[in-house]
DNA sequence: CGACTCGTACGATAACCATCGTAGTACGGT
DNA sequence: ACCGTACTACGATGGTTATCGTACGAGTCG
C-alpha cells in the first residue's frame, strides 16, 4: 500500500469497467421495483445517498443484495465513507454507452407512477 | 359467435390492454438475450414476423415461452394466420406509453452489438 | 382421408433469485 | 476500551424461470 491509500480504498468495492457494461443485466437489475425505486431515487437526488437514506420494506441483508445487483450490472457506483456507503448513478458510463436509454427509463417509471396514482 | 368471426378470432390470444402495460415486466422481457434479439428482428423487419422465422438456438417449446413471455409483458403482439402465429412490436402502445424507451433501448442493443463485434 | 408443418401443453429438471434471520466486521464516538 | 451504527456474509427457503423432450391440436395441401 502507498502513502495516498486510504482507509476507503482498501475496501474497494468490486465494479464492472464501463466497456464491460452489458444491457441485458443492467434491464435485469431494474426490473425489480426496489432496484428501480433505487435508481428513481437516486436519480432525483443528483448525488449519492447512503444506503440508509432508504426505507425499503425489506431486511436489511435483502436490501445489500439489491444494492449489490445494481453495482454489479452498472447501475450505480458504491464506495465506503466512514460507516456509511454511499451509492451513485453512474450517469456518464451509461449515457456514453447507451445514450439516451437512463433518461427513457427515468421518464418510463416515472410516467407510471403517475398513472398508478403514485 | 357472429357473422364477422373469423377462425383466427376464435383462437385469440390473450394481451395486456395498453394500460395494463407495466414497465417491470416489460424490462424484464427484455433482459433475456434470446428475447432481446427477438424484437431487435422485430424491429428492424418492421412489420409482422412468424415464429418460424426465428431460428434461434434453442428447443421449440422454449421458443414459445419466450414469445409468450413478450406478448404477456405487451412487448408484441401474437395473432394466428393460418397455420403460422405472427409477432409484430407493439410499437404504438409502447411509445404512448413510456416515449423514447423503445427506440433507446432498441438503438442500445445495436450499439452492444457492434461494440462486441457482432 | 393422410401427411406434413407449425405451434402448444405438460411434466421434469436444474438454475436462479428475492427474501429472511443470525452472526459478524468495520468505523466513529464516548 | 467500549458501545452503537452501518453494512456484510452465510445458510436456508420458497418461488420463479429457462430449458428440454414428448405428446398433442390446428391448419394446409395432396
Amino acid at each position: 500500500m502507498t502513502a495516498t491509500d486510504t482507509a476507503a480504498d482498501r475496501r474497494a468495492l468490486p465494479h464492472p469497467a464501463r466497456e464491460e457494461i452489458r444491457l441485458e443485466p443492467v434491464l435485469h437489475a431494474l426490473s425489480d421495483p426496489m432496484r428501480l425505486r433505487i435508481v428513481t431515487d437516486l436519480a432525483e437526488a443528483e448525488g449519492e445517498l447512503s444506503c440508509s437514506h432508504f426505507d425499503l420494506p425489506v431486511a436489511k441483508s435483502t436490501s445489500t443484495h439489491h444494492f449489490r445487483v445494481l453495482r454489479e450490472s452498472g447501475v450505480i457506483r458504491q464506495v465506503y465513507r466512514g460507516t456509511a456507503k454511499m451509492n451513485g448513478l453512474r450517469r456518464d458510463d451509461l449515457d456514453a454507452l447507451f445514450p439516451g436509454l437512463l433518461d427513457a427509463l427515468l421518464d418510463a417509471a416515472a410516467r407510471q407512477a403517475v398513472r398508478l396514482g403514485d
